[in-house]
DNA sequence: AGAAAGGTTCTAGTTCATGGAAGGTCAAGG
DNA sequence: CCTTGACCTTCCATGAACTAGAACCTTTCT
């Protein structure tokens, strides 16, 4: 499929495609006109791009990420190890997203929505920790 | 207190807490000696910003989000109104997340660490959705 | 006092894209 | 057949969010 089509599946920009391509993130075969070819495989893969980046790993991060998908020749040891690091590293973004939502839900749910002086950001989120 | 205990309590570069104050987002006393001297309440703001830039809001996300902790001038209909907007987010990155992570771990469960052909990431990650 | 540690500003470079120009390709309709 | 418009190509420039480094000042430690 074209990129335009990639692109709609997962969420990244055309432009964003070609990046990765250029800093070989993901390298898509070619048709016969040039243009680039994804398979259904390149799409999942251009998600998990889409979706890591935008979590907050890095292009490296997710380079690694990516190599639990890709790189059958490599040793399932290694494998195992870095996809052990990442867990512990999504964990803990996991409870620090979850803490962010409390506090916000919280927020929502006592804050009256008019002009009262007491809503409560100040009591609820500036003060502790 | 100076920017360097401020770093450290709030995982932010010196570097980085300076840029921030550059582009508005939290702007520090100064003390006689013209260094920047931050609060609790600052350092409070700085993990905040930590965090929230960590999970991927970008800086003008974060701006809003903040100034739910600092705008009381603010009517709260508009506060409550973001925060809720951010609460949707979030909770589709907490979503996003925890389909990582299960993928993650699944492999790492069922991956043997040894050299045999069948790590299960090619069946378990490279082909579904 | 002298050195190390930590602060200041300023300019420049890096990473991760994103926008736009100039031009080639393709599928559909007149 | 030919044009129109959507989609593709490369390349160069710009933007966002840092990050590094130089040059210099302030505090602290011995």
């Amino acid at each position: 499929m074209n990129i335009g089509n990639a692109s709609e599946k997962s969420g990244l920009s055309a432009k964003t495609i070609r990046y990765y391509e250029d800093i070989g993130l993901l390298l898509a075969d070619r048709a016969d006109n040039g243009y680039r070819d994804y398979s259904m495989s390149d799409v999942h893969r251009l998600r998990f791009l889409q979706r890591s980046r935008s979590l907050g790993f890095s292009v490296e991060e997710c380079r690694q990420l990516l190599s639990l998908y890709s790189d059958k020749d490599r040793e399932s040891a290694d494998v195992k190890a870095i996809a052990k690091a990442k867990l512990t590293e999504i964990d803990r973004k996991l409870a620090e997203l979850t803490e962010l939502r409390d506090t916000l839900r919280h927020l929502v749910r006592n804050c009256h929505g008019d002009k009262r002086p007491d809503c409560p950001i100040i009591e609820g989120l500036a003060g502790k920790d």
